[in-house]
DNA sequence: GAACCGTGGTC
DNA sequence: TGACCAAGGTT
């Protein structure tokens, strides 16, 4: 009647074999790996991991490096104003923690683009430390095994994360193998559209499947929107951007919004305020130095 | 708390 | 086909 010896096992049976956990991955190999994963799944990412880990090994090296180049090295990945944190974050561990990952919850709580889930996940896979981690993995395997609901609201209660808190197991080291194979079940078996209940290793205790797989009933959960947002236009701009050597002019960059000129430089001025984007001169802009 | 922030794959 | 989703964070 427990979960954890059957998820643990089925852990060590199935998991990925991913770079980012090996256990010669520096803690900066791992702080990268989980910034360019919010959000954004694994198979995009390795790519562009194995290709920071090259050129950045450490956060000296990409502090030493325009942000720019964090920027366009970050390609498709979504979300770039993340590129410029791990930058930013680079910066500030080299001039305020000795170039060194920070290993506590709360320090790293104080970096740019570092959440708690993140500053979690990078004490408790890259230092050791015995945290709860909670993620949308764990939130949805918690939803059916526990509370027997399909899925989590849209917004983490202080009641999940109270219970992530009480299955994490005492021994740093088992909660550390707990913390990524309660994700890894979420991210293989206990998936959000089609569930694989047969290939679960606590099927027979999951409450929501014992309860014949309800659906979800609770507060709606809205998805974004995207046709004619500024993300769009933002998104177009910085391909442009991305795709050009040195600075590009308005000209270039117009297509990113044909049709409406005041929204495209509404949207051109907020990616200048993000620092995603420099003016250089008049009407000319590039990637930041 | 709600809105915003990219991109591409999936069923 | 298109709505939904992916190891969230910031304002």
């Amino acid at each position: 009647m427990d979960l954890h010896q059957p998820i643990l096992q089925w852990y060590a049976d199935h998991r990925r074999d991913l770079p980012w956990r090996h256990d010669d991955c520096s803690p900066w190999g791992v702080l990268v790996s989980e910034v360019m994963l919010q959000q954004t799944p694994v198979a995009r990412v390795l790519p562009v991991w194995l290709e920071w880990m090259e050129r950045w090994p450490t956060p000296g090296d990409l502090a030493l490096a325009p942000a720019g180049d964090a920027v366009r090295a970050w390609g498709r990945l979504g979300y770039p104003r993340r590129a410029l944190r791990l930058h930013q974050c680079a910066t500030a561990i080299v001039e305020h923690h000795d170039g060194q990952v920070p290993t506590t919850e709360a320090t790293l709580l104080t970096l740019p683009g570092v959440g708690a889930y993140t500053a979690a996940a990078v004490a408790c896979f890259a230092h050791g430390e015995r945290t709860v981690v909670v993620d949308t993995n764990v939130r949805r395997v918690q939803a059916r095994t526990v509370s027997g609901v399909a899925l989590p609201a849209p917004s983490l209660s202080r009641a999940e994360t109270d219970l992530a808190a009480e299955l994490v197991p005492a021994d740093p080291a088992t909660a550390r193998v707990w913390n990524v194979a309660v994700m890894e079940l979420g991210a293989l078996v206990c998936t959000a559209r089609s569930p694989r209940c047969t290939d679960c290793p606590v099927a027979d205790l999951c409450v929501w499947r014992r309860a014949g797989r309800p659906p979800y009933d609770g507060p709606p959960r809205r998805s974004q929107g995207w046709e004619g947002t500024d993300r769009q236009v933002r998104g177009a701009m910085m391909a442009v951007l991305r795709a050009a050597d040195g600075a590009v002019t308005l000209a270039d960059l117009a297509p990113a919004c044909p049709d409406d000129e005041l929204r495209r430089m509404r949207c051109l001025d907020g990616l200048v305020s993000d620092g995603l984007v420099e003016p250089v001169a008049l009407g000319r802009y590039r990637l930041p130095a």
